[in-house]
This record gives structure tokens, sequence and C-alpha cells, in this order.
DNA sequence: ATAGGGTTAG
């Protein structure tokens, strides 16, 4: 009875079926019995699997017992419970303990960390581990490429897969998936082709997992030939191979297409899941067809699988888009009926639904009632007061944001320029945060910077526009220079002119519309003889182009 | 029999 309930959990652990181990332990404890380690491996990772932190500490005093602690085995799969289940001291706390790490426990820590998004010291490990002559296995290879492609650093996954194949490691299944994923986040077609190459020279092109990423990279990329190429040869698939190509035609608003796929799809007999519902309505709202949208979620109502954040978000976004508060306050009630929690990312959406169809009261209801907000919360927040113009709210908005510990990001900072950009006057305190936040830690583009000294200058707020200019990435933009001259002389600074001027001047000698702004400058203000000399500096320039040719 | 690790919607 013993033996055949071992037997039973460890063939269990064998298929994964992690519930069904755990219950056979419950079943050993019964019994008078120390559990060996591979039992203990068992469970671990049964616990792992289900997430339950109780049961896998009161499994680690239960190790500590039977005197398995230093079992690599025992202690790899502990570190990883730990580091999945989020005690990141406790897994450290297992590694502290084994004098003699080897290889197992060392991918283990390395998984750990990527895991928990610290990719310097899975990467430092590595290193670190790498310097003191160890040989890493291509466990450690898949662990490290992991860690980066987790962090969204994708070219780095691409750089240490192409150092292990260099350093002549074989790739398994789960290399190529996990760099065939870093591929499609960057869009790197050829790289993912290449791979494609490797794995049918593997045979593993016809393994589903694999072939969905494929299908998933080429569809992400456009390339549908490929993507069909890969489905049509694909001899087993399953409802996300469907999903990848629905969800690759729906991203580039091939709306028609996909709809005909999820047909296609139910008459092949699979059955189409909230993934696919969710990418089929992402498709409508993302290409501007809010009726046909909401047609589908209607559809979809009817059919198919219980909706979730993601559908409400594109409902919200379909209303929006159609400014139609009706529709907007019917869906708003059928959420509030049909679950019992609003996301906080669905509430931020309600909020910019109500003021772009018009009730920023409505709005102000949504948020008043929130227990929590985030920095979109604010940001909706201020932006429906600038659409409603109540520019000074939007401002008190800004400042209870900043109160409550949310510092203004890129976003805030876009949704006051384009307010006031509209405006004949700036209000002072807008110019006041404008200026402020420039020194701040917002990164804009060199585009958004070069609109931002657009809108100062055209207001006269000449010396704001021309400290923004002095930062180092604006030094060698010339277009903004220029238009700050341009401003300078229709608000008649002449010494701010005369700076930009000798700037865009010692940058290009040869930009014509700064020597003709200047002098224009300088004849606007009865200095003739200036004038003069700025247009004997631009005959010269052009000479000496000429006799440059 | 004993590590770790993968695909689809925002």
């Amino acid at each position: 009875m013993l033996r055949a309930t071992i037997e039973a959990l460890l063939t269990h652990a064998k298929y994964g079926r992690s519930k069904l181990v755990l219950e056979a332990y419950q079943r050993l404890s019964c019994f008078n019995f120390n559990p060996n380690n591979y039992v203990f491996v068992s469970v671990i990772k049964a616990c792992t699997s289900e997430g339950i932190y109780e049961h896998g500490s009161l499994i680690h005093s239960q190790v500590v017992e039977c005197g398995y602690e230093s079992d690599v085995f025992v202690a790899s799969s502990l570190i990883n419970f730990y580091f999945k289940s989020g005690g990141l001291k406790d897994g450290h706390k297992v590694f502290d303990g084994i004098k003699k790490p080897d290889i197992v426990i060392w991918n283990a820590m390395i998984a750990g960390y990527a895991e928990h998004g610290h990719v310097q010291s899975a990467l430092e490990l590595f290193h670190q581990w790498q310097e003191n002559d160890f040989m890493p296995n291509i466990s450690s290879w898949n662990s490290v490429i992991r860690a980066c492609a987790l962090s969204n650093l994708n070219e780095d996954a691409l750089w240490y897969f192409n150092q292990m194949m260099q350093e002549g490691y074989l790739p398994e299944d789960i290399t190529f998936a996990t760099v065939l994923s870093a591929c499609t986040s960057l869009r790197a077609q050829n790289q993912g082709k290449f791979l494609h190459v490797s794995l049918l020279e593997k045979g593993l092109a016809s393994d589903v997992f694999l072939g969905n990423t494929l299908i998933n990279l080429y569809a992400k990329c456009g390339n549908f030939k490929q993507a069909n190429v890969v489905f049509d040869r694909l001899p087993e698939r399953d409802c996300v191979t469907w999903n990848a190509l629905i969800s690759g035609h729906s991203l580039h608003g091939n709306c028609t297409e996909a709809l005909k796929l999820f047909h296609d799809m139910q008459k092949s007999g699979y059955h189409p899941d909230l993934v696919t519902w969710n990418a089929l309505l992402t498709g409508q709202v993302q290409h501007g067809h809010a009726e046909e949208a909401l047609q589908l979620f209607e559809a979809m109502e009817g059919q198919g699988p219980k909706p979730d954040t993601v559908t409400f978000l594109n409902v919200l976004k379909a209303c929006s888009s159609m400014a139609s508060l009706k529709k907007g306050k019917l869906f708003h009630t059928y959420m509030l009926e049909s679950v019992t929690i609003i996301d906080l990312s669905v509430c931020n959406a309600l909020i910019d639904m109500y003021a772009k169809c018009g009730s920023l009261e409505d709005a102000c209801s949504v948020f008043v009632a929130l227990p929590k907000r985030d920095a979109v919360t604010w940001n909706s927040m201020i932006a429906a007061n600038f659409k409603h113009n109540q520019n000074m709210k939007a401002f008190a908005y800004l400042k209870d944001m900043q109160l409550e510990g949310f510092q203004p990001d890129e976003v805030t900072f876009l949704c006051v320029l384009s307010a006031y950009r509209q405006e004949s006057a700036i209000d002072p305190s807008a110019l006041q945060f404008i200026c402020t936040h420039m020194a701040g830690g917002i990164s804009l583009s060199q585009e958004q910077y070069s609109s931002i000294v657009d809108l100062l200058g055209s207001k006269g707020f000449l010396q704001a526009a021309g400290k923004m200019l002095t930062k180092e990435f604006m030094k060698d933009d010339l277009q903004a220079w220029a238009s700050l001259l341009r401003h300078c002389k229709m608000f008649g600074n002449v010494h701010l002119g005369r700076q930009c001027f000798d700037h865009i001047q010692s940058l290009d000698d040869q930009y014509t519309t700064c020597y003709e702004l200047m002098s224009a400058l300088y004849t606007d203000m009865g200095m003739w003889e200036d004038a003069h000399q700025i247009r004997s500096m631009q005959s010269c320039a052009e000479g000496c182009k000429k006799s440059f040719m």
C-alpha cells in the first residue's frame, strides 16, 4: 500500500498533475515513513506550480527533519519554490545553507533572479561563476536568455543566444521558444527566419508549441505568407495556433480576414476562447470600427466566454470613439451588474470615456468613488478637465496628484502642452509647470522638445524656450533653433536672436533662413549696419561654397 | 526516475 502510493505520487509528478501529487502526499503522511529526496522534489514542485506558500514551508521543515536540506536536487527545487512564491529571503537562506553549490543550484538561482526581474543579479551570477572556471550548461544559458527576455532586454537575449551558439552549445526546444519570442518583440523577422531554418533541420518545426511561436512571429511582423506556410504544415494545431494568426491580422487591421479565420476555426472544430474574442475586438477598436466592435461584444455575450478586463477596456474605447454617452452609460451599468469589483484600469478608461462623451460630471463621479488611484487616474482627470476648458481645475488636480506622491509623467506633460497650444495666452502657473519639469525627470523625445520650444516661443516666453535649447541633445536641432530665432524676430529680441543666429551659423553656415531672419530682425529694430553685416556674412558663406565646388 | 525553461488578447 505504501509502495503503491509512492508509485502513484511519482507517476502524477511525471505528468505534472500537481494536485494529485499533493493528495498522494497527504495519504503518505498516514504511514509512518520518511520520504526520500525524490518524493520531496516532486512535492515541492507541486507546491510551486500550485503557488501554496504555507504548505511549501511545512515541507521545508520536513526536509530538514529528514536531513535532506543539502541534497542538491531538493535544495534547488526549494530555491525555485521560494523564488516563485515571492520569498526571496527564504530562497537565499536555502542557498546560503549549501556548502558546495553545484551547477543545478546556480541555475536555480539565476532562474529565480530572472523570475523576479533582477536581471542584473542573474547576469552577475552567470558571469562571476564563469570567471571561477565553471562551465555553464544549456540550462544556464536558457535561464540567462530568459532573464533578459523577461525584462524586455530582447537584444541582450539574442546576444546571449549567439554567444551560446558560438561556444558550441546545442539549443533545446525551450531555448528556441524563448529566443523566438524575443525576436517577436523586436519584430526581428530575419533572425527569426534563421531560427526557423534550424528548427526545420532539427525536425522541431512541426511541434505545436514552437509552431505557434513561429506563426506568432511571422503574423506580428505582417508576413502572413510565411505564417500560413507554417500553419499549413503543422500536423497538429490548437486554439493558440488560431489565436496567433487571428491576433496578427487584428494587429495589422485585417479585420475581415480575422473574422474569416474566426469562422474557419469553428468549422475545423476549435472553440474560440476569451483570447480569440478579445483579439477580434481589439482589432476592430484599434482600427476605428467601433460599431462592429459593439456588435461583436453582443455576439460574445450570447455565445462566447465571460468577458474580462481586456474586453471591458475595448468596449469602453469603442464607446469613447463613438462619443456616445448613452452607450457608455449603459455599458457602465452592465459592468456594475456583472462583476463585483471593477479593475482600476477599467475605472480609468471609464473616466476617459465620460470625458470624451462630454460628461465631465460623470467622469468626476467615477473619480470620487475610487478607493485607490494611480498615475493614469490622475492623468485622465487632468486631461478630462482640460478637454472641458477647466484649466484651473486641471491644475488643481495636477497639484493633488503631486500631493498624493505621483510625479507628473510624459503623458501629464503632453496633456498640459496640447491644452495650451490652443490658448492665446499661457497661464503663468502653466509656464512654471512646464519649466520646472523640464529640469525634472520627464524624458521627452527631441520632437516633443522642439514642439515645446515652438510653443513657448510663439507665446513670447523666449528665455524659457532658450533654456530648453541648452539641453545637450537639442544642440544640433537646427529647426528648433531657427524656430526660436523666428520668434525672437516676432517679439523683437535682438540679444537672444543673435545668440540663436551665431549657434545656427556655427553648425551650418549654409542655412540661408537664419541670415534672412537675423537681418530682418536687425532691420525691424532699425539697426541697419548690423543688418548689412549679416548680409555680407551670407554672401561670403555662399561664395565659399561656390569656390569649394 | 531527480534542476530550469516556452506560445495567443491590453
